[in-house]
DNA sequence: CTAGGTGCAAAAGGTTTGCGGTTAA
DNA sequence: TTAACCGCAAACCTTTTGCACCTAG
Protein backbone atom coordinates (compact mmCIF):
# COMPACT_ATOMS: atom_id res chain seq x y z
CA UNK A 1 0.00 0.00 0.00
CA UNK A 2 1.50 3.03 -0.56
CA UNK A 3 1.41 6.34 1.59
CA UNK A 4 -1.28 9.22 1.54
CA UNK A 5 1.80 11.50 1.30
CA UNK A 6 2.94 9.45 -2.34
CA UNK A 7 -0.42 9.36 -3.41
CA UNK A 8 -0.77 12.70 -3.10
CA UNK A 9 2.97 13.92 -4.92
CA UNK A 10 1.81 11.80 -7.82
CA UNK A 11 -2.00 13.17 -8.06
CA UNK A 12 -0.09 16.92 -7.28
CA UNK A 13 1.88 16.06 -10.25
CA UNK A 14 -0.04 14.36 -12.88
CA UNK A 15 -2.65 17.01 -12.35
CA UNK A 16 -0.59 20.06 -12.50
CA UNK A 17 1.33 18.54 -15.90
CA UNK A 18 -1.90 19.13 -17.46
CA UNK A 19 -2.22 22.45 -16.50
CA UNK A 20 -5.22 21.71 -14.03
CA UNK A 21 -6.40 22.45 -10.17
CA UNK A 22 -5.76 20.35 -7.48
CA UNK A 23 -8.90 19.71 -5.26
CA UNK A 24 -10.55 17.91 -2.52
CA UNK A 25 -12.63 15.81 -4.68
CA UNK A 26 -10.37 14.77 -7.06
CA UNK A 27 -8.04 13.63 -4.30
CA UNK A 28 -10.37 11.93 -2.51
CA UNK A 29 -11.86 9.84 -5.77
CA UNK A 30 -8.07 9.10 -5.94
CA UNK A 31 -8.47 7.61 -2.34
CA UNK A 32 -11.19 5.80 -3.04
CA UNK A 33 -9.93 3.82 -6.33
CA UNK A 34 -6.55 2.62 -4.46
CA UNK A 35 -7.90 1.68 -0.85
CA UNK A 36 -10.07 -1.10 -2.58
CA UNK A 37 -9.47 -1.80 -5.71
CA UNK A 38 -11.98 -3.46 -7.00
CA UNK A 39 -13.07 -1.58 -10.07
CA UNK A 40 -16.37 0.37 -9.08
CA UNK A 41 -18.80 1.86 -11.03
CA UNK A 42 -19.05 5.84 -11.12
CA UNK A 43 -22.22 4.93 -9.34
CA UNK A 44 -20.35 3.03 -6.49
CA UNK A 45 -17.53 5.52 -6.43
CA UNK A 46 -20.68 8.41 -5.97
CA UNK A 47 -21.78 6.21 -2.48
CA UNK A 48 -18.32 5.40 -1.42
CA UNK A 49 -17.26 9.44 -2.00
CA UNK A 50 -20.33 10.78 0.09
CA UNK A 51 -19.48 8.32 2.99
CA UNK A 52 -17.03 11.65 3.92
CA UNK A 53 -18.02 14.20 1.51
CA UNK A 54 -21.68 14.41 1.83
CA UNK A 55 -22.17 16.94 -0.40
CA UNK A 56 -19.95 15.67 -3.15
CA UNK A 57 -22.64 15.94 -6.72
CA UNK A 58 -22.52 12.37 -9.16
CA UNK A 59 -21.62 15.04 -11.51
CA UNK A 60 -18.38 15.80 -9.91
CA UNK A 61 -17.64 12.01 -9.48
CA UNK A 62 -18.02 11.91 -13.46
CA UNK A 63 -15.56 14.67 -13.44
CA UNK A 64 -13.41 13.79 -11.51
CA UNK A 65 -12.88 10.39 -13.42
CA UNK A 66 -12.60 11.91 -16.01
CA UNK A 67 -9.93 14.23 -14.98
CA UNK A 68 -8.00 10.94 -13.74
CA UNK A 69 -8.56 9.21 -16.94
CA UNK A 70 -7.09 12.28 -18.56
CA UNK A 71 -4.32 12.41 -16.49
CA UNK A 72 -3.41 8.87 -17.10
CA UNK A 73 -3.65 7.93 -13.53
CA UNK A 74 -6.88 5.45 -13.62
CA UNK A 75 -8.08 3.21 -16.96
CA UNK A 76 -12.18 2.76 -17.60
CA UNK A 77 -12.55 -0.96 -18.26
CA UNK A 78 -15.80 -2.20 -20.32
CA UNK A 79 -18.19 -4.99 -19.63
CA UNK A 80 -20.82 -6.19 -21.71
CA UNK A 81 -23.76 -4.00 -20.93
CA UNK A 82 -22.21 -2.89 -18.04
CA UNK A 83 -21.21 0.40 -16.57
CA UNK A 84 -18.16 1.92 -16.83
CA UNK A 85 -15.56 0.78 -14.21
CA UNK A 86 -12.47 2.52 -13.19
CA UNK A 87 -8.95 0.75 -12.65
CA UNK A 88 -5.76 2.40 -10.54
CA UNK A 89 -3.60 -0.44 -11.84
CA UNK A 90 -1.63 1.02 -15.01
CA UNK A 91 0.68 -1.53 -15.26
CA UNK A 92 -0.44 -3.97 -18.69
CA UNK A 93 -2.73 -6.55 -17.16
CA UNK A 94 -5.68 -8.30 -18.60
CA UNK A 95 -9.52 -7.58 -16.63
CA UNK A 96 -11.17 -11.01 -15.82
CA UNK A 97 -14.83 -10.61 -15.21
CA UNK A 98 -16.27 -13.97 -13.17
CA UNK A 99 -19.94 -14.52 -14.58
CA UNK A 100 -20.79 -15.97 -11.12
CA UNK A 101 -19.94 -13.52 -8.04
CA UNK A 102 -19.72 -10.73 -10.66
CA UNK A 103 -16.34 -9.67 -9.24
CA UNK A 104 -13.09 -8.32 -11.77
CA UNK A 105 -9.68 -9.64 -11.32
CA UNK A 106 -6.83 -7.70 -12.43
CA UNK A 107 -4.74 -10.94 -14.61
CA UNK A 108 -0.63 -10.23 -15.27
CA UNK A 109 -0.08 -11.20 -18.27
CA UNK A 110 3.90 -11.80 -20.13
CA UNK A 111 4.98 -8.46 -21.79
CA UNK A 112 6.49 -10.50 -24.57
CA UNK A 113 2.66 -11.38 -24.86
CA UNK A 114 1.49 -7.69 -25.01
CA UNK A 115 4.57 -6.85 -27.86
CA UNK A 116 3.43 -9.62 -29.87
CA UNK A 117 -0.30 -8.43 -30.38
CA UNK A 118 1.42 -5.08 -31.48
CA UNK A 119 3.47 -6.96 -33.59
CA UNK A 120 0.70 -9.02 -35.46
CA UNK A 121 -1.00 -5.77 -36.67
CA UNK A 122 -1.27 -4.80 -39.96
CA UNK A 123 1.12 -1.94 -41.57
CA UNK A 124 -0.04 0.94 -40.82
CA UNK A 125 -2.12 0.13 -37.68
CA UNK A 126 -0.38 2.49 -34.70
CA UNK A 127 -1.27 1.10 -31.34
CA UNK A 128 -2.07 3.49 -28.49
CA UNK A 129 -3.98 1.12 -26.26
CA UNK A 130 -5.20 -2.14 -25.32
CA UNK A 131 -7.97 -3.95 -23.61
CA UNK A 132 -7.84 -7.58 -22.88
CA UNK A 133 -11.50 -8.71 -20.63
CA UNK A 134 -11.99 -12.43 -20.17
CA UNK A 135 -15.17 -13.67 -19.43
CA UNK A 136 -15.29 -16.66 -17.33
CA UNK A 137 -15.42 -18.43 -13.49
CA UNK A 138 -13.09 -18.42 -10.79
CA UNK A 139 -13.32 -21.33 -8.59
CA UNK B 1 -19.81 -12.96 -49.99
CA UNK B 2 -22.27 -16.42 -48.28
CA UNK B 3 -25.34 -17.19 -50.18
CA UNK B 4 -28.58 -15.80 -48.99
CA UNK B 5 -29.93 -19.55 -49.02
CA UNK B 6 -26.68 -20.12 -46.72
CA UNK B 7 -27.42 -17.80 -44.23
CA UNK B 8 -30.78 -18.97 -43.75
CA UNK B 9 -29.85 -22.30 -43.11
CA UNK B 10 -27.38 -20.81 -40.86
CA UNK B 11 -30.20 -18.69 -38.99
CA UNK B 12 -32.73 -21.08 -38.76
CA UNK B 13 -30.28 -23.88 -37.21
CA UNK B 14 -29.00 -21.75 -34.66
CA UNK B 15 -32.03 -20.84 -33.88
CA UNK B 16 -34.45 -24.21 -33.48
CA UNK B 17 -31.41 -25.70 -31.41
CA UNK B 18 -32.29 -22.49 -28.97
CA UNK B 19 -35.73 -23.68 -29.65
CA UNK B 20 -36.80 -20.32 -30.76
CA UNK B 21 -38.55 -19.03 -33.26
CA UNK B 22 -37.46 -17.97 -37.04
CA UNK B 23 -39.07 -14.53 -37.74
CA UNK B 24 -38.87 -12.34 -40.80
CA UNK B 25 -37.62 -9.56 -38.19
CA UNK B 26 -34.54 -11.97 -36.97
CA UNK B 27 -33.99 -12.75 -40.46
CA UNK B 28 -33.56 -8.97 -41.87
CA UNK B 29 -31.19 -8.15 -38.78
CA UNK B 30 -28.80 -10.89 -39.29
CA UNK B 31 -28.58 -9.60 -43.12
CA UNK B 32 -28.48 -6.43 -41.73
CA UNK B 33 -24.75 -6.97 -39.66
CA UNK B 34 -23.77 -9.50 -42.14
CA UNK B 35 -24.25 -7.43 -45.62
CA UNK B 36 -22.34 -4.47 -44.13
CA UNK B 37 -20.11 -5.85 -41.60
CA UNK B 38 -18.98 -2.55 -40.30
CA UNK B 39 -19.97 -3.05 -36.31
CA UNK B 40 -23.34 -1.15 -36.50
CA UNK B 41 -24.68 0.28 -33.21
CA UNK B 42 -28.25 -1.22 -32.28
CA UNK B 43 -29.19 2.27 -33.46
CA UNK B 44 -27.54 2.05 -36.63
CA UNK B 45 -28.77 -1.14 -37.59
CA UNK B 46 -32.50 0.37 -36.85
CA UNK B 47 -32.21 2.90 -38.71
CA UNK B 48 -30.86 0.29 -41.91
CA UNK B 49 -33.15 -2.11 -40.71
CA UNK B 50 -36.22 0.62 -41.31
CA UNK B 51 -35.49 1.02 -44.73
CA UNK B 52 -37.46 -1.89 -45.56
CA UNK B 53 -39.20 -2.56 -43.00
CA UNK B 54 -40.56 0.53 -41.53
CA UNK B 55 -42.76 -1.21 -38.84
CA UNK B 56 -40.00 -2.40 -36.77
CA UNK B 57 -39.55 -0.96 -33.50
CA UNK B 58 -36.38 -0.45 -31.71
CA UNK B 59 -37.07 -2.56 -28.71
CA UNK B 60 -37.47 -5.93 -31.42
CA UNK B 61 -34.17 -4.60 -32.53
CA UNK B 62 -32.71 -5.15 -29.49
CA UNK B 63 -34.63 -8.46 -28.91
CA UNK B 64 -33.14 -9.71 -32.70
CA UNK B 65 -29.79 -8.55 -31.34
CA UNK B 66 -30.31 -10.36 -28.06
CA UNK B 67 -31.23 -13.74 -29.68
CA UNK B 68 -28.62 -13.90 -32.13
CA UNK B 69 -25.95 -13.39 -29.97
CA UNK B 70 -27.35 -16.03 -27.54
CA UNK B 71 -27.36 -18.12 -30.70
CA UNK B 72 -23.86 -17.34 -31.10
CA UNK B 73 -24.31 -16.09 -34.80
CA UNK B 74 -23.03 -12.62 -33.44
CA UNK B 75 -20.59 -10.74 -30.80
CA UNK B 76 -20.98 -8.03 -28.99
CA UNK B 77 -18.26 -5.61 -28.97
CA UNK B 78 -17.81 -2.29 -26.33
CA UNK B 79 -15.46 0.49 -26.74
CA UNK B 80 -14.93 3.33 -23.83
CA UNK B 81 -18.17 5.63 -23.25
CA UNK B 82 -20.00 4.02 -26.61
CA UNK B 83 -23.01 2.24 -27.55
CA UNK B 84 -22.63 -1.30 -27.62
CA UNK B 85 -21.53 -2.45 -31.42
CA UNK B 86 -22.39 -5.73 -33.01
CA UNK B 87 -19.53 -7.88 -35.03
CA UNK B 88 -21.32 -11.13 -37.21
CA UNK B 89 -17.34 -12.47 -37.39
CA UNK B 90 -16.89 -15.12 -35.25
CA UNK B 91 -13.64 -16.24 -35.60
CA UNK B 92 -11.26 -15.38 -33.12
CA UNK B 93 -10.05 -11.87 -33.71
CA UNK B 94 -9.47 -8.57 -31.92
CA UNK B 95 -10.93 -5.27 -32.81
CA UNK B 96 -8.76 -2.45 -33.47
CA UNK B 97 -10.61 1.05 -33.48
CA UNK B 98 -9.18 3.98 -35.30
CA UNK B 99 -9.73 7.24 -33.41
CA UNK B 100 -9.34 9.55 -36.16
CA UNK B 101 -12.12 7.51 -38.21
CA UNK B 102 -14.17 6.51 -35.68
CA UNK B 103 -14.07 3.00 -37.73
CA UNK B 104 -13.63 -0.41 -36.65
CA UNK B 105 -11.20 -3.41 -38.13
CA UNK B 106 -11.48 -7.03 -37.31
CA UNK B 107 -7.41 -8.33 -36.97
CA UNK B 108 -6.57 -11.36 -37.11
CA UNK B 109 -4.23 -13.30 -34.39
CA UNK B 110 -2.68 -15.98 -33.99
CA UNK B 111 -4.44 -18.76 -32.26
CA UNK B 112 -1.16 -19.58 -30.34
CA UNK B 113 -1.38 -16.47 -28.88
CA UNK B 114 -4.76 -16.74 -27.81
CA UNK B 115 -3.67 -19.70 -25.80
CA UNK B 116 -0.83 -18.05 -24.57
CA UNK B 117 -3.52 -15.95 -22.53
CA UNK B 118 -5.47 -19.12 -21.53
CA UNK B 119 -2.63 -20.49 -20.41
CA UNK B 120 -1.30 -18.06 -18.34
CA UNK B 121 -4.29 -17.42 -15.82
CA UNK B 122 -3.82 -18.25 -12.73
CA UNK B 123 -5.57 -21.44 -11.19
CA UNK B 124 -9.32 -22.10 -11.12
CA UNK B 125 -9.64 -19.42 -13.13
CA UNK B 126 -12.15 -21.02 -16.29
CA UNK B 127 -12.52 -18.96 -19.42
CA UNK B 128 -15.23 -18.63 -21.46
CA UNK B 129 -14.70 -15.78 -23.86
CA UNK B 130 -12.67 -13.24 -24.66
CA UNK B 131 -12.78 -9.59 -26.24
CA UNK B 132 -9.60 -7.72 -26.82
CA UNK B 133 -9.78 -4.01 -27.68
CA UNK B 134 -7.11 -2.09 -29.73
CA UNK B 135 -6.98 1.73 -29.85
CA UNK B 136 -5.07 3.51 -31.97
CA UNK B 137 -4.65 5.10 -35.16
CA UNK B 138 -4.95 3.60 -39.01
CA UNK B 139 -2.56 5.01 -41.67
C1' DC C 1 -54.54 -23.14 -30.92
C1' DT C 2 -51.07 -20.84 -28.08
C1' DA C 3 -46.50 -19.77 -26.39
C1' DG C 4 -43.26 -16.84 -28.11
C1' DG C 5 -42.37 -12.68 -30.65
C1' DT C 6 -43.47 -7.96 -32.18
C1' DG C 7 -44.68 -2.90 -31.89
C1' DC C 8 -45.45 0.87 -29.20
C1' DA C 9 -44.93 3.94 -25.45
C1' DA C 10 -43.27 4.73 -21.18
C1' DA C 11 -39.60 3.97 -17.77
C1' DA C 12 -35.09 3.01 -16.22
C1' DG C 13 -30.21 3.51 -15.94
C1' DG C 14 -26.02 5.66 -16.93
C1' DT C 15 -23.81 9.85 -18.33
C1' DT C 16 -23.66 14.76 -19.72
C1' DT C 17 -24.90 19.58 -19.61
C1' DG C 18 -26.05 24.34 -18.02
C1' DC C 19 -25.65 27.47 -14.65
C1' DG C 20 -25.02 30.02 -10.29
C1' DG C 21 -21.91 29.76 -6.54
C1' DT C 22 -17.18 28.39 -4.76
C1' DT C 23 -12.19 27.92 -4.56
C1' DA C 24 -7.23 26.97 -5.93
C1' DA C 25 -3.51 29.35 -7.66
C1' DT D 1 -8.61 38.29 -8.52
C1' DT D 2 -10.43 35.05 -11.74
C1' DA D 3 -10.53 30.99 -14.47
C1' DA D 4 -11.31 26.47 -13.16
C1' DC D 5 -14.10 23.64 -10.56
C1' DC D 6 -18.16 22.12 -7.80
C1' DG D 7 -23.11 21.06 -6.67
C1' DC D 8 -27.51 20.70 -8.22
C1' DA D 9 -31.16 19.69 -11.34
C1' DA D 10 -32.60 18.88 -15.65
C1' DA D 11 -31.63 16.85 -20.07
C1' DC D 12 -29.92 13.22 -22.91
C1' DC D 13 -29.09 8.79 -24.89
C1' DT D 14 -29.10 3.96 -24.77
C1' DT D 15 -31.38 0.06 -23.25
C1' DT D 16 -35.28 -2.31 -20.88
C1' DT D 17 -40.04 -3.17 -19.63
C1' DG D 18 -45.15 -3.81 -19.78
C1' DC D 19 -48.79 -4.86 -22.37
C1' DA D 20 -52.00 -5.62 -26.26
C1' DC D 21 -51.69 -7.66 -30.65
C1' DC D 22 -49.77 -10.94 -33.95
C1' DT D 23 -47.82 -15.27 -35.86
C1' DA D 24 -44.76 -19.49 -36.33
C1' DG D 25 -44.99 -24.04 -35.27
Amino acid sequence: MISRDNRKTRLRDAISQKGMRYTRQREHIFNILLDKRDHPTADEVFLRARGSMPRMSLATVYNCLDTLVACGLVRQVHFERESTRYCPNLSEHAHFHCQKSGRVYDVELDTDLLDDIQGQLPDGFQMDGMEILIRGKVG
